[in-house]
DNA sequence: TCCAAGGCTATTTTT
DNA sequence: TAGCCTTGGA
């Protein structure tokens, strides 16, 4: 099928018709960026520019690589065949698999998520006698992966700060255990893939050959190492088209460097530059308050999406009580679209943290309104999966000693914590693995006979695991077996026990859902690689009958890549999980100071407007409705805490705004929810939730006073509907929700004013010290913990003192 | 070796 | 609040 070209506006059309050359597209949010790439990829096949095989499409996630992926073939067809359509990562696995020796690991490398991780971080660090109160490991985590994001060997790594230090030394043991173990983490994918690529010419040449045609999405969002590997890739035949939108730029928390999007024209002098910013999405008013708010960024590329839509409905905003309040009302207002038509599958919830799911959740429960979770405990992070996926594991890369410790004694065989730590010494001492030591151990005769024994049992399930072969299914059934971990669970006999179970089933079920989408035979139709001479080896693909390839799989997921579209349900998510997304209507919850924006970005400029972009593409999602909610009082951590409105919410022209709640017309509070029953199940839609009233009763008692507050403290007769615009009359940091702070008494302590060198003492952290002061925020050091505290001025729980 | 209880502490985002 | 770790007892 051609594609047909006239149906794009000028710009898309003109993305789609450039294909020689680099090529820059920003791409404003909803402005058909997907439909360019995949007409362009369309379009080179179309016109023989290219094989299939030539073609490198790169995505961040596997649920944007599988659309793009669905797209094409239905663009194309069987033409899409053979062609990388991957992931940052898969692409780097890939590439590993192919010359891992080369980089002295073996082709069955097992990939440690951040769980695996953290293990052989604590490990390294109780052998390097590192205090993890000191040097949490976290820090150390983000410490080093900044590093290797940054493309820094632990050879080149210099610190002179005592983190830093610590790190150093960490990062070095951390490599050479990841070596021994055969094992990479997400970091190093990237980072070996680089240095690959980078050090042996023939590898880099042979890839740069091949790729004719390079398109990244998402380019705003590429790390150091990305951005290198993406250059070396495109050097020779300097195709490379990159797409994003640095208004949406929201990772570089996570290395994401905003340079490489803006810059882009200054390594590619020649570059071509196509804005997209007819928006396709968004009516009017919506996309009117998104440009509104990111127009308070200081650094970005000038731009502005228009729709040839209507305006619609304004934004409505709703200031709840609590978070309580705020989940209830989400709940009853999702019912009334949902009885005005929009199908549950249209609507979604979002949030900063997700922490905040679980209020939502439950009032959605009660409510009877099937939602889904995204994100959160994944179903691969519980424990049951990751005991299985071990075994797996150590089938394919017996070097693995995370996981051989993490289930040596899963179900329980005897094998204590002493019993384990000999030969993780022993192994450790002779340079071999964990489980060639457990192996010896056996002989051990320090080690009681009925413990050896049931290390001997433990050993010989992975050794039989490796003789196994055939139907894949069949296969991890099998380990599964052998290990006794179905059985063990039975006998526990408890509820959650049989929940592991059921979880362990399903597990099967991806399984099989893994085989069904990765044909046995395909590396057949693939085409052919990177290799010695001319005729190469295939293409590695995933093939359905392998376990290796399965791990992989797994490995590279994320819960995003398992959102479903069966059933009807409401989605609910973090804004970060959103991007890419859309919906008919959007709430999201939380829009408070210290929540969003998050407490920790508040007092730098530019994790403020990393907020802010945040923040846009959570606008930018809904198609029709959006609505921000925010709580006058909510509990974090157990802590009640009073935020002002987000200067987010402030930052949308009013006229643009309709505000609801807190005593205006409209607002309930009836306490249903405290009576209702909790067995609704998620995703069942029935039960629970009788007796309802959204949108009746009048404010009353606590609640109503506290508006009464609110608008003294606001100063303002229109508070009702106006009072966000109030926040950014305040200086931004916003005052609103001050009068009502049930800690008033604390207040006026708090109201006094600091200075660095004041001793303060803090609810939670106790006694520090003011080191500087920046507006309203303080930064605080803690003598108990050492660190340095952000915190806002009048809302932490600090006093002076002294 | 295992288990339960209690204390402590850190609170964002995740390929 | 909850998840983690330590501790103590069986």
């Amino acid at each position: 099928m051609p594609i047909d070209i006239d149906t794009l506006n000028d710009p898309q059309r003109e993305a789609v018709q450039c294909t020689e050359g680099p090529l820059l597209v920003l791409a404003g949010a909803g402005s058909g960026k997907t439909r360019v790439l995949t007409y362009r990829i369309a379009n080179i096949l179309e016109q023989n520019l290219a094989a299939p095989w030539e073609i490198l499409a790169i995505t961040f996630t596997n649920k944007a690589a599988t659309e793009m992926r669905e797209r094409l073939g239905q663009l194309v067809g069987t033409r899409a065949r053979g062609m990388w359509v991957s992931t940052f990562h898969s692409m780097c696995v890939r590439i590993l698999r192919a010359d891992a020796e080369r980089l002295g690991f073996t082709k069955n490398f097992t990939i440690y998520d951040t769980d695996d991780l953290k293990r052989l971080y604590k490990d390294i660090m109780a052998e390097l006698d590192v205090d993890p109160k000191r040097f949490p490991v976290n820090a150390l985590m983000n410490r080093i992966s900044q590093a290797k994001n940054d493309l820094i060997v632990p050879g080149n790594f210099e610190a002179h700060d005592p983190v830093g230090k610590v790190a150093q030394q960490v990062y070095e043991r951390l490599q050479a255990r990841l070596r021994a173990a055969n094992a990479f983490d997400f970091d190093d994918l990237l980072l070996y893939a680089y240095l690959l690529l980078k050090n042996r010419e023939d590898v880099r040449e042979a890839y740069q050959d091949r790729f004719r045609y390079l398109m990244v999405d998402e380019y705003q969002d590429t790390n150091r190492a990305q951005y290198a590997i993406t250059q070396l890739l495109a050097a020779k035949h300097r195709n490379i088209m990159v797409v994003g939108d640095d208004d949406q730029s929201i990772y570089s928390w996570r290395g994401a460097d905003l340079r490489n999007i803006l810059e882009f024209e200054s390594d590619y002098p020649e570059a071509r530059v196509v804005k997209l910013e007819q928006n396709y999405r968004s009516v009017g008013n919506i996309l009117a308050a998104a440009n509104a708010v990111i127009a308070n960024n200081q650094h970005r590329k000038e731009k502005r999406l228009f729709t040839a839509m209507g305006d619609g409905e304004k934004i409505a905003v709703y200031m709840a009580t609590d978070e309580r309040d705020e989940g209830r009302w989400i709940a009853g207002e999702i019912d009334r679209r949902r009885s005005e038509g929009v199908s549950y599958n249209n609507m979604a919830v979002f949030y900063r943290t997700n922490a905040q799911s679980r209020m939502l959740e439950d009032m959605l429960l009660r409510a009877g309104v099937p939602y889904r979770i995204v994100g959160g405990t994944r179903f691969f992070d519980r424990a049951e999966i990751r005991d299985v996926m071990a075994y797996l594991t150590l089938v394919v890369n017996p070097a693995d000693d995370i996981a051989a410790k993490r289930v040596i004694n899963v179900p329980k065989r005897g094998i204590g914590k002493t019993t384990i730590e000999r030969i993780d010494q022993y192994g450790r001492e002779m340079g071999m693995p964990f489980l060639t030591a457990a192996e010896l151990a056996i002989i051990d005769p320090e080690i009681r006979a009925s413990t050896r024994k049931s290390v001997g049992e433990f050993v010989q399930v992975i050794k039989d695991g490796a003789t196994y072969g055939g139907d894949l299914r069949k296969v991890v059934e099998m380990i599964i077996d052998k290990a006794g971990l179905i059985r063990a669970l039975q006998d526990e006999g408890t509820d959650e026990a049989r929940g592991r179970v059921e979880n362990i089933q399903e597990f099967l079920g991806v399984v099989d859902e893994f085989v069904q989408t990765h044909d046995a035979e395909e590396s057949d139709f693939a085409a052919p690689t990177v290799g010695e001479d001319e005729t190469a080896e295939p293409v590695r693909v995933l093939r359905g009958d392998s376990l290796a390839d399965f791990i992989e799989w797994v490995r590279l997921r994320t819960d995003l890549d398992t959102v479903t579209e069966d059933g009807q349900a409401v989605t609910l998510m973090t804004v970060h999980s959103s991007k890419g997304l859309e919906f008919d209507c959007v709430w999201v919850a939380g829009m408070e100071e210290t929540l969003f924006p998050h407490m920790n970005s508040v007092g730098d400029a530019a994790a403020v407007e990393e907020e802010r972009r945040l923040a846009y593409v959570a606008i930018t999602r809904a198609r029709k409705r959006l609505t921000l909610t925010c709580a006058q009082q909510r509990q974090i951590f157990g802590q009640t805490h009073a935020n002002p409105v987000s200067r987010f919410i402030g930052e949308i022209p009013s006229e643009l705004r309709q505000t609801s709640g807190l005593g205006s017309a409209g607002f309930s509070g009836t306490g249903w929810e405290k009576r209702g029953s909790r067995r609704g199940i998620a995703g069942s839609g029935t039960e629970a939730g009788e007796g309802r009233v959204f949108g009746r009763s009048s404010a009353s008692g606590a609640q109503g006073r506290s508006f009464a507050e609110y608008r003294a403290a606001t100063g303002s007769g229109r508070a009702a509907t106006n009072a966000p615009a109030a926040s950014r009359e305040s200086g931004g940091s916003g005052r609103i929700g001050a009068g009502v702070n049930p800690n008033a008494g604390k207040k006026a302590a708090a109201r006094a004013t600091f200075a660095a060198g004041d001793a303060v003492d803090h609810k939670t952290f106790g006694r520090g010290t003011v080191v500087k002061v920046d507006g309203d925020t303080l930064h605080v050091k803690f003598a108990k913990t050492g660190q340095t505290k952000k915190l806002l001025k009048d809302y932490a729980p600090i006093v002076k003192i002294g």
